[in-house]
DNA sequence: ATCGAATATGTCATGGCATGACATAAATTA
DNA sequence: TAATTTATGTCATGCCATGACATATTCGAT
């Protein structure tokens, strides 16, 4: 697991954003409407909402994400990818899930171990 | 695993540490001599050795482990646990031990999951 | 034997991350 | 309409990690 998240680190770190800021972009990926509420943000990734609205403003700066205006209630907003952030995380997906791939046959190996420590 | 790295966070923070400070601190227990040099705690969990530096400060500053000077290098700096750190890095192992026994079927079946998308 | 390079630790400034305490505006409900 | 709840945001704080740099010690090549 640490070596997988080892790589991840890595990789992300490369692409110049954070472990953080990838899981945030894959939550909003995978949100219904390809756009999230912060206070969702933050209840999915186990967060206070101004820890999110933090890590919004970052993602923002760098322009992978956009903040808009919510339809139905002035008080939310909703945050969306942007093109850039759209390719970014395509990229970033496919290397993580290649990886974990070629790193499958080890972590199977590691959880056998487990569970005969189990027994 | 973000489930499983969720539950350790969580138990971490009720105890007072960090998930880093307790990497650190099995390194520290898992090393041969019970004992480490900063250098090589900075090489086993991929930091810089500027940033060990202050992961054992802030360790040292919990009373949970401590510097003793190094008989054959007087440059070099051994960090060992205090028995109040091993009393608690025992507490907490054994409590990650038996959350991952407890999640491992899960984790195998995200595995299989895993795998088939691999064909 | 000594001088220069390499090594081990440490300091400082910076930035991401997350929290608690608190503030503001908008929506809900009583 | 008044009181409460909700959504976002600000501020101060602390951990984590980095790069740039400093100091002391050791090692190696001459």
């Amino acid at each position: 697991m640490r070596r997988f998240l080892s790589f991840s680190e890595a990789t992300l770190t490369a692409a110049g954003i954070t472990s953080q800021q990838y899981q945030a972009m894959l939550v909003i990926r995978v949100h219904p409407a390809r756009a999230i509420m912060i206070r969702d943000l933050a209840k999915e990734m186990l967060l206070q909402p101004n820890g999110a609205v933090q890590l919004v403003d970052r993602l923002a700066g760098a322009g992978l994400v956009e903040r808009r205006q919510s339809p139905t209630d002035r008080r939310s907003v909703l945050v969306a990818m942007t093109g850039e952030g759209s390719h970014l995380l395509e990229r970033l997906a496919a290397d993580h899930l290649r990886e974990m791939l070629r790193q499958e046959p080890l972590l199977a190996e590691s959880l056998r171990r487990l569970r005969n420590l189990g027994r």
